[in-house]
DNA sequence: TAAATCACG
DNA sequence: ACGTACGTGATTTAT
């Protein structure tokens, strides 16, 4: 037998502090459940036990069990973040088929003692802790791995008879006698006094036991200030033997076959886990949808018979969309090609293969047909479709979307994970024929159907059908236009500006080496901090967890006076340019060179979008050297790139949201609005205004829309923080409707959880119901910032969505290629350009209408660098 | 895989 | 006493 006890209450702990605080979509706490199931997962494999048992304690407040139970009050209580867990945890694995053992007026570690030792023979039991105390119970058989955090990261330490012998120089048992002297404060343990762990190891490593140091605490050879400390001590250490003692009798059932692993319910576990938003620990615990089947259908009634096959007949399958008038379905993609579609009607699932003639005639028929379509991941169908030539119509319903939009802090919008967060089962569907890969995808296709109608029904609910239907939809189109078209770029010039970073950065290595006396890799943060800090013995600022802070911030401060940091700075400026932009996007550049980005349009929690492989939303433009980057993406020959963005989009929204007049008649005025904010904050007329007060003006700008504090803008602007608190304190007494609004939008979004954009896209914070108080501030720099930021990516978006069908209608060959969040580029051919210039700004500026009414400028030329 | 750094709006 | 502005992604080194 091989017997894993687990010290649920120690262990859970260790994983709650040891993991930042995670909660689901509706502020459930999840972090110490999540670490638990990870070192329980951890366990099995490193134990391979046959049966487990789980102890907590369980803890009566108001009645004491016995006399001893006093010197445990001074325990703290557990966080209300973690007690909310400790139910859904034990409901957990009873679901997991684990054995969970409690008795009241016990300790775990009496239920760890007392199963442990139960081994005999050729048993092995293996005792998983956080606490030193159970050390004691090392035996030929039993193990204790104890849970530590080392370096920030999580371990287990293996003790047995050998280690606690190398490590206390005692045997296991002698580990009760040196608590006895010593104690524990954490357990109100005394001990005897002025007796720390080292006297105490010492003494028990040579005597044995208190009963030998008492019985000859005459005889034996210790130093005359320890006697003394011993004899005035003595009830003390025996009555801390008998509290550290670890009870092996606790009346506990002792039938090791009530902990045969097993027995629990798989369907039930998939679905709390699901709803703990723990979907890499079903597949940790290899928990599969084939199980859910089995387990649920037992207690669920609607069965469904659904049956599966291929089709052959493609111009048939049109007749009966025509009749039906929607279509549900999924795509199968390898690399961007459709391989496979899956068809759901009433009583089967259809499959089309994509190896014959037929189907690529079947394709713009079925895409483009009439009926409406109800599917997921529209914009890799329109990518695939837009690039053959002919396009996916009649989109009613893209699942991943409608999945972001109801929750936005989700990682993934696939079907399988969607379907057990909304728990819909697979399991009330029954198919005929074997459990393959085939019936796995038909299953895929009835959740989306179950899915697409619980969703719509949400987004109606939360008055989110415009959001899905007039937004995001359309845009999956306009998305995917654009990463088919991708930014064309100057590979040579590129290549030779990474030829000339290189140059630069030998010279500059070389001069660093030679200042620094040694040779390191100025790569290395740590190497640097080492060299700059200690060799060379520079004045240290800052400092992270793990050594010095070797920040722009820092070493900015520092390269006035210490040449070689600003080399070091240079350096750092130049390998990214290298690697980052040279290197990095050279490896992407597709035959036709060009770039094609990816726009992810779930990604977010704001509504943004963001671009990755590569990123294209963070070409160099602040510094001069970087902006020669933009020089290399540039428009085709016979082409032009119209640029334009909008002028302080965000500032309009939070003008427009908190109807603030003396900031909306700021815009309305058309004059500059930081020095507008500086003539406020500073109590001057706008012909005082120096250059100075309006960067200070426009930092508070920036930093009241990111829910700011004076902290951060005295260090953001360089001033002391009293000053910083004095500008804000006139902003918003100066700009009172926006004080007014920030106040609500945090009050509102602590009564319903969330806060919502213009158009209604919601964010939910759990973060403001923490008691962590960090933790609630950012919830409230939330509230205040994602209606802002969230509501200008909104309105870009709708941008995008007007202009792409202007350029419809209007039959032009211009086409947008790129956007940069308040910025959106058009490649057209020259004739076009005025044209382009008047859609952009024309679309861009109606996109919404505002109090503080949008602006957008534009500019035109032949590469990114010259539009700006 | 995480941390540190730095590029953008 | 502590930590300190919102939202992203890529690269590098170190664990």
């Amino acid at each position: 037998m091989r017997l894993l006890v687990i010290d649920g209450n120690s262990i859970v702990n260790r994983a709650f502090y040891g993991i930042k605080l995670l909660t689901t979509k509706d502020g459930q706490f999840t972090n110490g459940i999540y670490g638990f199931m990870n070192i329980l997962i951890r366990l099995r494999q490193e134990c391979d036990p046959d049966r487990v048992a789980v102890a907590f304690d369980v803890h009566a407040p108001t009645f004491r069990h016995n006399m001893y139970d006093a010197y445990k009050v001074g325990r703290k209580g557990m966080p209300d973040e973690l007690r909310s867990q400790m139910p859904v945890l034990k409901e957990l694995l009873t679901y997991l088929g684990y054995t969970i053992v409690e008795k009241e007026g016990f300790e775990a570690d009496d239920i760890l003692g007392t199963l442990s030792a139960q081994c005999k023979g050729e048993d092995k039991c293996f005792v998983a802790t956080g606490d030193r105390d159970s050390l004691q119970l090392v035996s030929d058989n039993t193990t204790v791995l104890l849970a530590a955090t080392k370096m920030g990261k999580a371990t287990t330490v293996v003790y047995d008879k050998a280690k606690i012998m190398e490590d206390y120089g005692v045997e296991p048992k002698g580990m009760i006698e040196i608590k006895a002297l010593m104690g524990d404060s954490s357990d109100n343990i005394p001990g005897v006094a002025g007796i720390g762990q080292k006297t105490a190891g010492d003494l028990i490593s040579r005597f044995g036991s208190i009963d030998y140091i008492y019985e000859h605490i005459d005889e034996i050879d210790i130093k005359k200030g320890v006697r003394e400390k011993l004899i005035a001590d003595k009830d003390n250490a025996y009555l801390s033997r008998t509290l550290g003692t670890i009870n092996l009798e606790a009346p506990i059932d002792l039938d090791m076959d009530t902990y045969t692993i097993g027995g629990g319910d798989a369907g039930k576990a998939i679905r709390l886990l699901s709803q703990l938003e723990m979907f890499g620990i079903i597949e940790k615990l290899g928990l599969t949808a084939e199980k859910i089947t089995v387990a649920v259908d037992e207690t669920e009634q609607m069965v469904e018979k659904l049956s599966f096959r291929y089709e052959r007949d493609l111009m048939g399958l049109l007749g009966r969309f025509k009749n039906e008038g929607k279509a549900y379905f999924t795509c199968e993609f390898i690399d961007g090609d459709i391989t496979r579609l899956y068809f759901l009607f009433e009583n089967e699932v259809l499959c089309v293969e994509g190896n014959c003639l037929d189907f690529y005639d079947f394709l713009p028929a079925f895409f483009e047909g009439e009926w409406e379509k109800y599917t997921t991941d529209t914009k890799l169908i329109h990518k695939y479709a837009q690039s053959h030539g002919f396009e996916l119509k009649n989109v009613k319903m893209d699942l991943a979307l409608a999945g972001y939009i109801l929750n936005p802090a989700a990682n993934s919008y696939d079907v399988q994970r969607l379907a057990a967060e909304y728990d819909i089962s697979l399991s009330d569907v029954e198919y005929d024929g074997e459990e393959n890969s085939d019936i796995t995808k038909a299953k895929e296709c009835t959740c989306l159907k179950k899915l697409c109608e619980l969703f719509r029904k949400q987004i109606n609910e939360n008055g989110q059908d415009m959001l899905l239907d007039e937004i995001e939809i359309p845009l999956a189109a306009v998305l995917a236009g654009m990463e088919n078209e991708g930014f064309l770029v100057d590979k040579e010039g590129i290549e030779a500006f990474g030829v000339e970073m290189s140059e630069r950065i030998e010279k500059l290595t070389a001069e660093i080496y030679e200042k620094a006396g040694c040779e390191f890799n100025i790569n290395s943060p740590k190497q640097l901090g080492t060299v700059l800090f200690e060799t060379l013995g520079l004045p240290c600022k800052k400092k992270t967890k793990n050594g010095y802070s070797t920040n722009a911030e820092v070493l900015e401060e520092l390269a006035q006076e210490y040449p070689i940091v600003a080399l070091v700075l240079e350096y750092r400026t130049l390998a990214k340019l290298k690697s980052t932009y040279c290197e990095g996007l050279l490896k992407v550049i597709g035959k036709d060179g060009r770039i094609r980005s990816t726009l992810n349009q779930t990604e977010t929690r704001t509504g943004r979008i963001s671009s990755t492989e590569p990123n294209l939303q963070n070409i160099p433009v602040r510094s001069e050297l970087g902006s020669r980057m933009r020089k290399f993406f540039v428009a085709d020959e016979g082409n032009v790139l119209v640029d334009a963005d909008y002028s302080q989009i965000e500032l309009r929204v939070l003008a427009h949201l908190s109807g603030d007049r003396t900031m909306i008649d700021g815009f309305i005025g058309g004059e500059d609005i930081h020095r507008i904010t500086a003539s406020q904050v500073f109590n001057m007329p706008m012909n005082m205004i120096t250059p100075l007060m309006r960067s200070r003006a426009k930092a508070v700008n920036f930093g009241i829309v990111y829910g700011i504090g004076a902290f951060s803008l005295a260090k953001d602007i360089g001033v002391t923080r009293k000053e910083a608190d004095s500008y804000i304190k006139g902003y918003l007494h100066h700009y009172e409707g926006i004080r007014r609004y920030l106040e609500k939008v945090v009050a509102d979004a602590r009564d319903c959880g969330y806060v919502e954009t213009m158009f209604r896209r919601r964010r939910y914070l759990p973060e403001l119901t923490a008691s962590n108080k960090m933790l609630q501030a950012f919830g409230e720099r939330v509230a205040k910032n994602a209606p802002v930021q969230g509501s200008a990516a909104d309105i870009i978006k709708i941008a995008m969505v007007k202009v792409a069908k202007r350029l419809k209608t209007e039959n032009c060959k211009g086409r947008l290629i790129m956007q940069v969040h308040d910025e959106l580029i058009i490649e057209c051919p020259e004739s076009e350009r005025n044209q382009i210039e008047k859609i952009l700004k024309e679309e861009m500026e109606s996109a919404c209408e505002l109090a503080a009414p949008l602006t957008a400028d534009v500019n035109t030329g032949k590469t990114w660098f010259e539009t700006h």
